[in-house]
DNA sequence: GGCCTGAACTTGTATGATAGGTTGAACAAA
DNA sequence: TTTGTTCAACCTATCATACAAGTTCAGGCC
């Protein structure tokens, strides 16, 4: 038998039990009630507390909840705004999940394979010339540094996003971004097992080759470059000992 | 010029600005650093003012924010407790993302499409007889109801959902399970083009396929069934007039 | 043993106060 | 007219305190 998800209706229909929840529900409603967009001022805390019969104490933390999720974003003195999409939310939920063993480190591959796969097939689709040669400079730059294991991190995470960006659908940047960027804690790992330069050599080459397929605008051989790079990197995966 | 990310570390290594963020920063640290896992209890929120010299007021913004990220559950009168991984928090914020149109449609079944491409083929490869006999009486139940709209929204969902815990990777229980609740609000709008029934059988069908391919443990098929089913809503998505 | 009870603890909410950041309009200077 | 300054009003960040209501658990009673 499935394991029974209950209904959740967008901003959770299950009654709100405390005060706080049910401010939440109305300020997400007044949001989109009022048909506000990103960086639109919301009425201030005390206006909210008044209008819902509830304490400014209440209202003060259902703002930091959905300061918290980036659906509104706080400043000492300015009114609250309605905040931008974002990976960081989705990133430090991978990230906890991660850490609290709910996922491991393969599943999370797993699926930013899948993710990555479609995101390349769009950039290299969608590419300008000008992303198309950042992102051979990208590679360029991390043939400079296999020696340097942070900063081959993290221009590997950025290298995935900018191919994300050049997809022009920012869901995929943000996919790709929180995965990569929750992935980040186990890579060293990884490479610690990478010991000879040859291998490592072998993952830049994988990017270059992904890289020239998105810039020659060919999708097909931007994802079978892709498919090379994850099974190098799930070949890496199962030496370091992860199940 | 692809635009710039700020790199970001987990959990923001940008300098905390408030307190409340600084608290944040230390209980998510004090939950890692203590290995804690889900449903583990963390000290009371005296406990932790008194050891970051902060008022109660502040750690209680910072529960309430973890909390609205689910990295931790509260309760009255009960202990904070390390929260579990749920589709909730994803699909909120997309949700958000949707209504003030920083995401559209389209957008959003590209990426599920990507998803569920892999989620499927997993659940192929990997499903119990129980969970095949399941999704075969989940395709039976939308046969009955082509007519309730609202049922059949929940019905697609939980089918979608059904097949990505199938896959044995909580990841595509969530992945799918926020980015299907999203679509959500647009899912209503897309039926109403589909008048005759004709069409709306075409789906269930379409579900059908995808059910009897993972029955079967045929992951290619699946896949298949998979693309003709999104291709089915890309046309919807077409017709119903998002760009 | 099993059930009940109450004290101790914990969270939920309210009130009031203060410090410090922000904004916009009135006003002065160019 | 335009630009720059200043200040009052407004707003958020934080604190201290208080009390209601839910939870826990050790004893005590049956």
């Amino acid at each position: 038998m499935p394991q029974h998800h209950p209904p959740k209706t967008p901003a959770e229909t299950a009654a709100p039990t405390t005060r706080v929840d049910s401010a939440i529900r109305a300020i997400t409603d007044y949001i989109h009630g009022e048909g506000l967009k990103v960086g639109d001022r919301l009425p201030s805390e005390a206006a909210f507390a008044e209008s819902l019969g509830v304490s400014r104490t209440v209202v003060r933390e259902a703002f930091k909840s959905l300061a918290a999720m980036r659906i509104i974003e706080m400043h000492a003195g300015r009114r609250a705004r309605v905040g931008g999409f974002d990976a960081s939310v989705m990133a430090l939920s991978l990230t906890h999940a991660l850490r609290t063993e709910q996922i491991n480190a393969p599943q999370m591959w797993d699926a930013r394979r899948a993710v990555e796969m479609r995101s390349v097939a769009l950039a290299a689709m969608r590419r300008t010339d000008a992303e198309a040669a950042a992102l051979l400079e990208q590679v360029a730059q991390m043939r400079d540094c296999v020696d340097d294991l942070a900063r081959m991190t993290e221009l590997d995470i950025a290298f995935h996003v900018a191919i994300a960006d050049a997809s022009r659908n920012p869901l995929f940047s943000v996919l790709v971004g929180s995965l990569s960027s929750a992935i980040r804690e186990t890579n060293p790992m990884v490479w610690r097992h990478r010991r000879d330069n040859e291998t490592r050599r072998d993952v830049v080459e994988a990017h270059a080759a992904i890289a020239q397929a998105i810039a020659d605008g060919d999708p097909d051989a931007a994802c079978a470059a892709l498919a090379a790079h994850f099974d190098l990197a799930a070949r890496a995966l199962a030496t370091a000992g992860f199940n």
